[in-house]
DNA sequence: TGCAAAATAGCACGATCGTTCGTAACATCC
DNA sequence: GGATGTTACGAACGATCGTGCTATTTTGCA
């Protein structure tokens, strides 16, 4: 469902249903998945720990374990949680730029800063993505699901901007998803990693020149 | 001085240093960083489990960790063997290829190829990023270097392409190294994360298009 | 207000982790 | 070959892990 609202533009109707009758155990569960998100994003889903969470929260071990059955559970729980937040922060706000290049514009600065302002609580797409790419599993499937998702919401993008004839015809739009994937990957890399400065600006310049390569010479908008 | 032999082009005279004389400690100590090598490619530096390491050598806990005094230690002895395996399989080849830009290709070739040769044993400077951008300590700090060193010789190596007038001189070197770099994360992510097939193809692809911008309009050498 | 149901705590389990220590086996060299 | 120093083993430690159980507390509703 919430994978579906990611290739599918139209943000869902109403809020969290029954967002008013929600009883002690939901909001406690809601507690304690934050608390989750922050370990996961320092950590990794990996790092999360059952007995670290119980600190946090200030409750008891099997209090926590009982919200979620297993540790796979749990990490799974974690993955749809921060792909939620993840539309509504990059995917949502971005669709709203009109169609074509704008709106592909809007979604990569809108990935940039999340990943930059995630500087020290790292993105677990990212980090999810290297911790379970040998480990086959119902986790590895949630992740690689939700990223499949974004991929393919990013990859619609380009594909509008070619037919709204902002880019080459000709463009390959899995190419281009590829290299400023790339971007992205290497502005986590650098910024949280290497603590380098000015990556940032970087992974905007390389977007500008991949664009400005895929773009036709007399695109139907004005000149950025 | 493994890290200053990827900073400074000429290769060490001579091999080991005694490589005849070697006492058994040595030997299984090699023995036991080999399988420490291909378990870390498996699971992360993180993954690292000396009681596993012991089951697959055939040792006891105790005599494995004798070698290293620590786990830390053990995994510091990981990250110099991976840089050494690197410097022997990608710098060193590569460099013996004419410098300016048929040594930056062959530089990103040989990467490409090790990444992707790797695809079921991944890339520990990679994997290791990310385990680490949130964890100070030592084996952070070997890792950042090695990374640090490798990405130094990139430079230098794009740095000459220009200076040989192959690349435009108003190149900005670290700028492209971003973008190279992202290519090969990229390539990392959807090779092994994702599965997706061709990926190898992209990352060249990529590589390409970033050179030819860079390229200087009537460059010094063979059009490739 | 009282009662059923849901939520949380407490305790224990088996497993695995890195690490320490004392001792036996081994390899190396005179 | 026998002395010597290196190397490996075995057992045990405290800690932490995820996970079952069974009470106990708390909540929501009639």
């Amino acid at each position: 469902m919430s994978v579906t609202s990611l290739t599918l533009s139209p943000k869902p109707a109403a809020g969290r249903t029954a967002a008013r009758t929600l009883h002690k155990g939901q909001q406690t569960r809601a507690a304690i998945l934050e608390a989750a998100l922050g370990q996961a994003s320092h950590m990794g889903l990996e790092g999360l720990s059952i007995g670290a969470l119980a600190e946090v929260t200030q409750m008891s071990k099997s209090g926590v374990f009982a919200h979620f059955g297993s540790r796979e559970e749990l990490q799974i729980a974690v993955i749809r949680e921060y792909h939620a937040r993840f539309e509504e922060e990059v995917f949502f706000p971005a669709v709203r730029a009109a169609r074509g290049l704008p709106r592909l514009r809007a979604l990569f600065e809108h990935w940039v800063r999340r990943v930059s302002v995630e500087l020290d609580s790292g993105c677990i797409y990212i980090s999810g993505a290297v911790e379970f790419d040998d480990r086959p599993g119902p986790v590895r499937d949630a992740l690689a699901s939700m990223v499949r998702a974004w991929q393919a919401a990013l990859e619609r993008a380009i594909s509008l901007s070619i037919e709204a004839g902002h880019l080459k015809p000709d463009t390959d739009a899995l190419q281009m998803l590829f290299e400023v994937h790339g971007l992205i990957l290497a502005l986590h890399h650098d910024a949280r990693f290497l603590r380098l400065p000015g990556a940032v600006d970087r992974a905007r310049k390389g977007f500008d020149r991949i664009v400005q390569f895929y773009l036709l010479a007399d695109p139907q908008l004005p000149a950025r």
